[in-house]
DNA sequence: CTTCAGGTACGATTCAAGTCGTACCTGAAG
DNA sequence: CTTCAGGTACGACTTGAATCGTACCTGAAG
């Protein structure tokens, strides 16, 4: 029942180049902006985002935001949570997530 | 003598996905990182950030920089200069610079 | 057990981006 | 004028990233 946390960097190793490299993708912004918008950062089911794309790239965009170490992954087996690593990023890039906070929400679009 | 300045966006038009994209490469961001450093936003000569890459790409980088609107190129015909657009920069995206500032300096290292 | 939806692994493809070589332009200094 | 350093234009190359097809795994529900 209790998944298994997959494994990330630990707070004070953010990079700043991962991160504005994972935040340079339009869907992966997305999902982490729609993650900072929810300020309760309940865990969220991986599908509950909409994204336009095939599930295999899915896969590959949530991993890159979890080695960005900007979101928790928790293993169900057949299926999967995410949750921002709200108070980490907080810490080492204060501001950060207030500036995805600000961005219009119907940015979602597909270039 | 008074070189003409070339275009980029408008300070409200700044597109956050841009600005990460740019952020993204490392001399790039090396490159922000020290005129974000420097309070005064002097202009500044395009050659003078040490830079381990050619001219060609050197024009490049400088050029999507200005394209991404965080930076003024005046062009002088046979240099250039280079200013932060630090003003538009906190208006459209307040704090972003300061992560930047935040950054250990010798994060120069290329990759 | 079987079925099924969610997710992953691996490989292939496609496309954008960083890089540089060659050639050329520009203005300042001899 | 010529020379020279800084910069650009264009093309070519290379690498990395985004995407998907196929096949497979996992746990829950019949």
């Amino acid at each position: 029942m209790t998944g298994k946390n997959l494994v990330g960097p630990e707070a004070d190793a953010l990079d700043l180049g991962a991160v504005f490299r994972a935040l340079a993708d339009e869907h992966r912004r997305s999902v982490l902006t729609q993650l900072a918008a929810d300020r309760s950062d309940n865990e969220r089911g991986c599908n509950s985002f909409d994204l336009p794309i095939s599930k295999q790239t899915q896969t590959h965009h949530f991993r890159v935001l979890r080695e960005a170490g900007l979101v928790d992954e928790i293993d169900y087996g057949n299926r999967k949570g995410i949750r921002l690593r709200r108070a980490d990023i907080e810490k080492r890039f204060p501001g950060l997530l207030a500036l995805l906070g600000a961005e219009p929400p119907g940015d979602t679009a597909p270039r």
